[in-house]
DNA sequence: ATACTTATTGCAACTTGGTTGCATTTTTGA
DNA sequence: TCAAAAATGCAACCAAGTTGCAATAAGTAT
């Protein structure tokens, strides 16, 4: 039996849900995944796997959300994106380059390093914080490099 | 003559375009304005200053950031708020109410703050650091109270 | 295993936000 | 004041996301 699909169906379980392919599916492409993904992506990599409707892909990531599986990460574009919400996965900062478009997680906070972002005379009740960086990965600058040498 | 409608005017030749009733107007709106701004928010002030076509809004928000006017500020809920980006008035942090939706600027980060939340290894080029915390308001927090002791 | 109940999905229709091409109008600058 | 250039308004279009409801699949008790 594959692992990760093990990982899926008690993750349903403990959520308490019905274990449905897409669902299943779902999970499975977010426990692979390295980076946030994009809706866009969920669908192409979920039509590989079982046929559904973009309406149950909606209801199962507004779920999903709802349940604390995943999380929303906002990015630049107005595109959202998802990621897997475990205890060994925290909240965390993500880079986000404007050329490629790509996300990467990047280290989460420390608690002092978080403490400092808040000035402490806002009367506010904090829930979380979002830090999200834009700029240019690796490879986009590189790539920027070799065309300016190029012109 | 308005002292706001001679800032406007200004930006504009500053900017070396045409200073049109639209243009002037959807400035106004940002010089006046305390928090950023969604886009229904412009939309409705702005009818009541002048006529216009939903597409001369959006072409004018699009030239405004394109030149450095104004910026974006992402928001939880996907939808798009802006406002002025003068050199007063450089890139902060904003709270986002999860009650009400408000958006309220924070203080600019120092420095020696934004320079703590990149981690020193990661070899990308940076642009900037966005930071938007969620949370409850102050308002919102006290109507949460009120209800907590009614029930 | 079967039948019943409840939850989930798929479909179609609709709403909303945003874009594009083009004719009309306004602004600019000579 | 007038011609050229720029900006606006309009209509048509596209894509993302939502809603109601009937068909289907999953859970559950027998
Ligand atoms: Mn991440
Ligand atoms: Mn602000
Ligand atoms: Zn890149
Ligand atoms: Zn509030």
């Amino acid at each position: 039996m594959d692992e990760k699909h093990e990982d899926a169906l008690l993750t349903l379980q403990h959520a308490g849900i019905a274990k449905t392919p897409q669902r299943l599916g779902v999970l499975n492409i977010f426990l692979a995944a390295k980076t946030p993904l994009s809706l866009s992506t969920i669908k192409k990599r979920l039509a590989a796997k079982v046929r559904f409707d973009k309406v149950t892909l909606y209801r199962i990531l507004s779920l999903f959300k709802n349940l604390g599986i995943i999380r929303e990460v906002t990015s630049r574009n107005g595109v959202n994106y998802f990621e897997i919400a475990t205890k060994d996965n925290p909240v965390h900062p993500h880079f986000n380059c404007l050329n490629c478009g790509m996300l990467t997680c990047m280290e989460p906070l420390t608690f002092s390093q978080s403490r400092q972002l808040i000035s402490p005379k806002e009367d506010y009740h904090v829930d979380h914080i979002e830090i999200s960086i834009t700029g240019l990965c690796a490879g986009c600058r590189d790539a920027t490099k070799l065309q300016k040498r190029k012109n």
